[in-house]
DNA sequence: ACAGACTAGGTAAACGTTTTCCAGAATTGT
DNA sequence: ACAATTCTGGAAAACGTTTACCTAGTCTGT
């Protein structure tokens, strides 16, 4: 069943048909009615290919982002998902799961498949896979790590200024032995949030700071928590370079009896769903999943839709402290005597 | 740049270049050749729509799950995408939220892109949802609750066996009281593992079973087990209707001091990725998320490609027991004396 | 050497829309 | 009442492929 069916039965066109269902307004009202009426009849869904074909916008933004299994990311599906459907688009997921074969691959989708727009919302530089989409001039919206160039539109993440907040919460509380866990630094994105940690501890005078790297994950948080209480002064507090990493400190603190957050305080950083339901419940720093998702719509969106080209091509986010229960006061033992075995 | 540039660069003819591309064999080699190097010169992709519109098939599947957010779907999620592209198909991805617009939407979404099956995998009854879809002949694959009609698979999960293995082990480990935590019970799906239950402890001569309704949440958890200690004869064992719900439960029980799994065993449902690393790592009865996803997609995959409607229209769904840390021997003030305020 | 059967590749008709042009009708101003 | 303008809706040309049909070669067997 198409258009010219419909057209026959309302006894019009099929170029009236289509400017009824478009609701272009030079179309008289009850020819109109006439239309929908057999198009409600017959149960008509046009078909988006040959309409895609035809005016050259095909509705559809590609998303690409690491892995889905990984917490961070179905919020910012959600989101996306959300955004798209109430814009009558449709989304080409992809989850790259790190492999640049994949990453090729799913831009050759994206390119067949015309996408208006691709949001990179990963924290890796997969540099290769965007050769062929600014080769072909497709809008795109990286998270800090984009190129300056047409149509590329970046979100800025602010770390410095949740990360500041975390390290000032935590000196008031008296902690002056603050330990970092960070990520895998060949990520732009961990090697920033390190960056403003180090920062933050020198913009209050201290000095010592104490780093081990891990991995993103829950058990890269364990095994650094193991590294950090052999040191020789081991840290009252850690903050970790993404909230998996402060599970696993969680996880790790708790098989070895340290008491969180009596004995140790540990911050989070991205605010997952999961870290309001740790025990206890872990003060991180938020970076919002769903903020970011609307940015990114947003900036293709409106590359998509202005027709002067977008002064606006740089877009912020803030991230900033959430107060929950896993940092206290610091222990009496923690700063300037050796730690005892157990704190009393 | 379209399929006409190539041929006349090439100085053969567009049905040429189409065949070469599409490997058809009657092109000979070194025309092919040809073709092709001037298609990778020009960087040439072919225009999904256009070919989709003419060749009738859009290479499009629709994916339709509960919520992404929630913690089950992401792999199930990730394993189509796989096998999509793998197959060279694209995924049309709706997380409902379990919102009747959402779900309509979407399904219009779905048919608009003329979409060659659909998984429905979500826990709820959207009849609503599928009228148009079965009206338009679309496959459609579902788990359980699909009905019997042609074009329609079901993937038949059998709680049966896993619950009846993670009763069985509970009743070897001395536990007599075991109480179960039920998800909403107006999805089929929470109805059949309730069911299963029940059948089980019968089975094995346990007739007072203990059940209360949850909700398949965390927080569901944790008032249940408020709850189920509340009771008069309080269990020694809990087997839960999904993970989450059991990680409400482990947690509950850690803010109330009750040890798991010495003063308490629990078990969960689903396995999901996140019940390996709960403190203790929980004994759960798995329904592989990778495996639906893969029945599904290959249900979808063999209607499309099979030229005879194919017999299978049933798939099977195996649960089965991982023991993991969080069961344990009953301990010995839990069957037959009242329980003791706090345990020896 | 010639008829018949294959083969390789070309021509052109789809596919289902949108959209550009046009024409007739209706409205307006004088 | 008539010319000039504005509206409304139709005819037909795109859009970029695939594919049915056809034709001119090339074999093959006698």
């Amino acid at each position: 069943m198409d258009i010219r069916e419909i057209a026959r039965r309302a006894k019009v066109s099929t170029a009236t048909v289509s400017r009824a269902i478009n609701r272009v307004p030079t179309v008289g009202p009850q020819l109109a009615k006439r239309v929908w009426k057999v198009v409600d009849e017959l149960g008509y869904y046009p078909n988006t290919q040959a309409r895609a074909l035809v005016s050259g916008r095909s509705r559809i933004f590609g998303l690409v982002v690491s892995e889905i299994t990984n917490p961070f990311f179905p919020e910012i599906v959600q989101t996306f998902e959300n955004l798209a459907v109430e814009n009558n688009y449709e989304i080409l997921l992809t989850s790259t799961v790190h492999d640049p074969k994949r990453m090729e691959i799913s831009v050759r989708r994206m390119i067949e498949r015309r996408v208006e727009g691709v949001a990179i919302l990963t924290f890796g530089m997969e540099e290769s896979l965007i050769e062929h989409l600014r080769f072909r001039k497709v809008p795109l919206v990286f998270v800090d790590v984009g190129p300056d160039a047409p149509r590329i539109a970046n979100i800025r993440i602010d770390y410095q200024h949740g990360i500041r907040q975390a390290v000032q919460h935590l000196a008031a509380l008296r902690h002056s032995r603050i330990a970092f866990i960070a990520g895998p630094l060949h990520l732009k994105s961990a090697m920033a949030r390190k960056a403003a940690f180090q920062q933050a501890m020198a913009e209050i005078g201290l000095t010592d700071d104490l780093i081990v790297e891990g991995d993103h994950t829950l058990e890269g948080g364990k095994t650094a928590l193991t590294k950090l209480i052999d040191a020789r002064r081991r840290p009252t507090a850690i903050l970790c370079s993404n909230d998996m990493t402060a599970i696993g400190v969680l996880r790790e603190a708790y098989e070895l009896d340290i008491a969180v957050p009596a004995d140790l305080s540990v911050i989070g950083f991205d605010d997952i769903r999961l870290a309001q339901f740790t025990t206890p419940p872990l003060t991180t720093v938020q970076m919002s999943q769903s903020e970011l998702a609307k940015l990114a719509f947003r900036a293709l969106m409106s590359e998509v839709t202005e027709e002067s080209p977008p002064r606006h091509l740089e877009y912020r986010l803030v991230t900033s402290l959430i107060l929950r229960d896993s940092t206290a006061l610091a222990s009496a033992g923690g700063e300037r005597r050796p730690p005892p075995k157990k704190s009393l």
